[in-house]
RNA sequence: GGCGGAGUGGCCGAGUGGUUUAGGCAAGGGCCUGCAAAGCCCUGUACACGGGUUCGAUUCCCGUCUCCGCCUCCA
């Protein structure tokens, strides 16, 4: 059994099989750091977070690039219209996505590369490119020949004859096919030196130069969203391609999260912020959220549909909590279900995978009821092994952490709900019930939930 | 116009040519409990519409309807 994966290339799952034995290498197209990121831009990370963990725990040595865009048109524009350096604009809103990856519990990446950081690179692979007779240079910009490269559209399954052809003119373009890779200098914008002239980077240039400058000629595994397939990454691999790399050898792309039906998008307005979000549910409930469904399929996004998630996220964390306080900590399983890897090998089927996991809960839910504290314990390290590869365990240090629990206030809360539990047991046991259920009263209407169990009683805190 | 995706039980969301179910949420019944909560067990008989292939299709093929996406910046 081994890891198969949909390759937008041939429509098709294929075996993974790395280019380098026990490395597996993955560029990811990241943000654009023009604004704020929505949840639709942070699932996409997810999923490639996902793929990372996976690969990781079968053994294989993870090379991650995500890329950061830096310069382009709408960083320009959107910084001029607030007044801001176009640099410090950029700098802002790649923050703001650092913060949101990790609050969702993103990996960092390997490297998280910028556009303007790798300009020789480019210049480098413009250089081959005009000198394999695939691009040239025209009135300070430079173009790549579409035609030079027989196989263009094999990515997207786009002839290019058929293309629309929407693309702003350019001046210089010998066929209106031909893209930009470099757009020459205007004044009041940044500019870098190439021996074409002053200039910034074309979109599409930059992930070529820096995922063979990262990760080598050839790598595994090219990842984005949906939308990026064309022209994109039809652009990304045309270039590449003709400069004699072999580039990636599986391409993913991810379904986009709607609202209302339609693609999540700036231009709709329709976007749902993370840190918005946020406000309402928890990092790894809103993981869970995104993660639950397969990668290639859209997710219309509903409060509704939120709320199951938390519930289902809680029914998980609930018994791991339950175990822990009733049976003994969990640790991290060594093994885990082969249900559960069969599905992640089956093209990242996070949903069957989480049916594995809710398989477990059950077993040491049900183990807890027989007393069988042992087993118990087995199945609930179990859960956090597969959660684990999710990035959801729920006693994860970086989950742990948001909890309340080891500043001054939460021991004396603790310290208080316990003595008041204990006035409870002991009215229990006098089998004064009134007493008993006037003192959980209390505590309900404080928000501590209070629940019985055969060895005893437990106590959370509501909503938490 | 070209290319592609989707329509599943009250809801979210998987999946498969047929006798046994995804999973979760919600609902009803039961067990457990002093009561409750949690948990466990059981129940629901779904697959847009019309044809076709087949012994048999929700699952394959054709058509229809509806919705969405890419072809321009986009996760």
């Amino acid at each position: 059994m081994s890891l198969r994966l949909f390759d937008t290339a041939t429509r098709e799952q294929r075996d993974f099989v790395p280019v380098r034995a026990g490395v597996a290498s993955i560029y990811v197209c990241g943000a654009t750091v023009q604004g704020h990121p929505h949840i639709g831009h942070v699932r996409s990370g997810l999923n490639y977070d996902v793929l990372r963990r996976w690969l990781s725990y079968r053994g294989l040595d993870v090379r991650l690039v995500r890329n950061v865009t830096d310069i382009d048109d709408k960083i320009l524009l959107k910084a001029y219209e607030s007044g801001r350096p176009w640099w410090e604009w950029g700098a802002t809103h790649e923050r703001a996505f650092q913060w949101a990856y990790d609050a969702l519990g993103c990996l960092p990446a390997s490297i998280e590369p910028r556009a303007t950081g790798h300009v020789p690179q480019m210049v480098e692979l413009m250089q081959r490119l005009i000198d394999g007779g695939h691009a040239y240079a025209a009135g300070g910009d430079v173009y790549f020949a579409v035609r030079s490269y027989p196989e263009y559209g094999e990515l997207s399954h786009q002839r290019p004859d058929e293309l629309n052809q929407g693309e702003t003119e350019a001046g210089g373009k010998r066929d209106p096919l031909d893209f930009t890779l470099w757009k020459g200098g205007k004044p009041g914008e940044p500019s870098w030196p190439t021996p074409w002239g002053p200039g910034r980077p074309g979109w599409h240039l930059e992930c070529s130069a820096m995922a063979t400058f990262y990760l080598g000629a050839e790598f595994d595994i090219h990842g984005g969203g949906l939308d990026l397939v064309f022209p994109h990454h039809e652009n990304e691999r045309a270039q590449s391609r003709s400069a004699g790399d072999g580039f990636a050898r599986y391409w993913l792309h991810n379904n986009w999260v709607t609202l209302g039906g339609d693609k999540m998008s700036k231009s709709l307005g329709n976007t749902l912020s993370v840190p918005a979000v946020l406000k309402r549910v928890r990092g790894v409930e809103l993981r869970y959220y995104l993660v639950a469904p397969h990668y290639r399929s859209a997710i219309e996004y509903t409060d509704a549909a939120l709320e199951e998630s938390v519930a289902a996220y809680r029914r998980i964390e609930s018994l791991v909590h339950r175990v822990r306080e009733r049976a003994g900590a969990p640790e991290v399983a060594k093994v885990i279900d082969a249900r559960f890897a069969e599905a992640l090998d089956d093209d990242l089927g996070t949903p069957a995978a989480l049916a594995a996991v809710h398989a477990a809960v059950r077993e040491a839910n049900s183990a807890l009821d027989a007393g069988d504290h042992p087993a118990a314990v087995a199945a609930a390290e179990r859960v956090r092994a597969m959660t684990g590869v999710l990035g959801l365990d729920p006693l994860d240090p970086q989950w742990v952490s948001a909890d309340s629990g080891q500043d001054a206030a939460a021991g004396a809360l603790s310290a208080l709900v316990d003595d008041l539990l204990e006035q409870r047991a002991a009215a229990r046991k006098a089998r004064d019930f009134a007493t008993a259920d006037e003192v959980r009263d209390r505590l309900t209407a404080a928000g501590v939930i209070v629940e019985d169990n055969p060895d005893g009683s437990t106590w959370t805190l509501k909503g938490v």
